[in-house]
DNA sequence: GAGTGGTCTAGACCACCGT
DNA sequence: CGGTGGTCTAGACCACTCC
């Protein structure tokens, strides 16, 4: 019964999220100064401070400085693109069951394009694992990933059918950012076929490199998304902080 | 000469920024622990962690709790959809000369959809603006934009040729997010005639909500652009702190 | 165990907003 | 002006990672 670990600041963000989302604080609504919050719960307001800063990223409160903190009237996106790097949650959070068929796996030589976009040297081996993801049995994404095969040892490459993600996070490298390049294209006759859709009918291409948190590229996917399927959200937001740089 | 507010924490922030971009601090390299980085810029630890919070976000800086803070390889995008709102700055930094057509201007009632995108009471009305962005004169975007009609006064109405987001700001209600959905599509006749494009090519949709700082939807927009005409790139985060919710 | 980042406090003063 | 959030300090102790 018990919860792992809860500092004070979680506490605190916990009990007001709760408040916000059961409607005790509506949209619109001013909430309690710093001092006043920090003396309701008990804590510094250096604390209430650091619970109201992960509240106010996530875009459930405002705080508009000599005048107070208030309820948002959306907050972000969850599953939105820019928020996770999760396909299997996606199509789950569109309320479909997902599932996938691998079409091939293999061990190469990458291409300039990925050795290149991989931080490879010539020659360096990659392995590649081409499927298409189905949402209630219906196809809805046609890939190819590719992964640098000097992070997978022989025991890492038994598990090549489970997530990636989820393999990756196994060898020691999980898979923090991602910088993904949309584009509209026409379906070939391959992905019409795999996919299930009209020759030439339009296609969502993302071509995606994965980073660990310090940057380093781990694997490269080329998906190809049916439209409809489900919506691809992004959040965004206007800079305000940090724009130190032109 | 002089800049405006220069916080201790900026201040520090400025000089490690500075490191890391003219190679003193390279790639992977690690910083000095946060109690001599403190004695050295002569504030408190804190300071130090406020300063470091801003490059850790922009995926400057990498921290792992035990062990130390090292420079990131790659830090984030900049001019990624989710990195800013402004189209002007992203055809800008693709290395073009924004300009833009101005093809229509309305004040009529919101459609249904409109209205409730907008968050408008049946019978309200919208000022709706459609234009073509061209990079170097050649068409790249055609858009329409609709502003609930009730922000914007007679004076305010007179100013629609300037930026809608500096228009915004002007009548008091900046934009600060946006939701955007990302579709691929073909070109209709009237679209590829616009956008010099061929009939049936594919284009990216992108039906976008902007909201203020407290989440109040303030503009809708619709617009298709032409595909290679620079990047679409989207920065992507692994969820990690905050995920409180399902 | 030594060294690092993570959490937290109590208090101070500053900057901005509205009336 | 009073009230709010913004910045900052000096110090304490905890939690994690590596040797």
């Amino acid at each position: 019964m018990r919860r792992a670990r809860m500092t004070r600041t979680e506490d605190v963000r916990r009990q007001v999220l709760d408040e916000i989302l059961d409607g005790t604080l509506a949209p619109g609504a001013q909430l309690p100064n710093e001092d006043a919050l920090a003396d309701r719960f008990q804590v510094s307001r250096a604390t209430v401070r650091e619970a109201l800063r992960s509240l106010i990223a996530a875009n459930y409160l405002t705080r508009r400085h000599g005048h107070g903190t208030f309820v948002s009237h959306a907050p972000m996106t969850r599953h939105a693109l820019d928020a996770t790097v999760s396909y299997t949650a996606m199509i789950r959070e569109a309320g479909f069951e997902p599932s996938e068929r691998v079409l091939s796996k293999e061990s190469r030589a990458a291409t300039d394009d990925e050795a290149e976009r991989l931080d490879l040297s010539n020659g360096d081996g990659v392995v590649a694992v081409e499927r298409v993801r189905l949402a209630d049995r219906r196809p809805v994404v046609a890939s190819i990933d590719r992964i640098p095969a000097a992070l997978l040892s022989d025991e890492a490459m038994q598990r090549l059918d489970a997530s990636l993600y989820v393999l990756l996070d196994w060898v020691g490298t999980p898979v923090r950012f991602a910088t993904a390049r949309l584009a509209p294209v026409l379906a070939t006759d391959r992905l019409a076929k795999l996919l299930e859709v009209p020759r030439k009918s339009p296609l969502m291409q993302i071509e995606q490199v994965d980073l660990t948190a310090d940057g380093r590229p781990v694997m490269l996917s080329s998906e190809w998304h049916v439209p409809d399927a489900f919506e691809l959200l992004v959040n965004r937001r206007a800079p305000d902080d940090g724009s130190t740089e032109q």
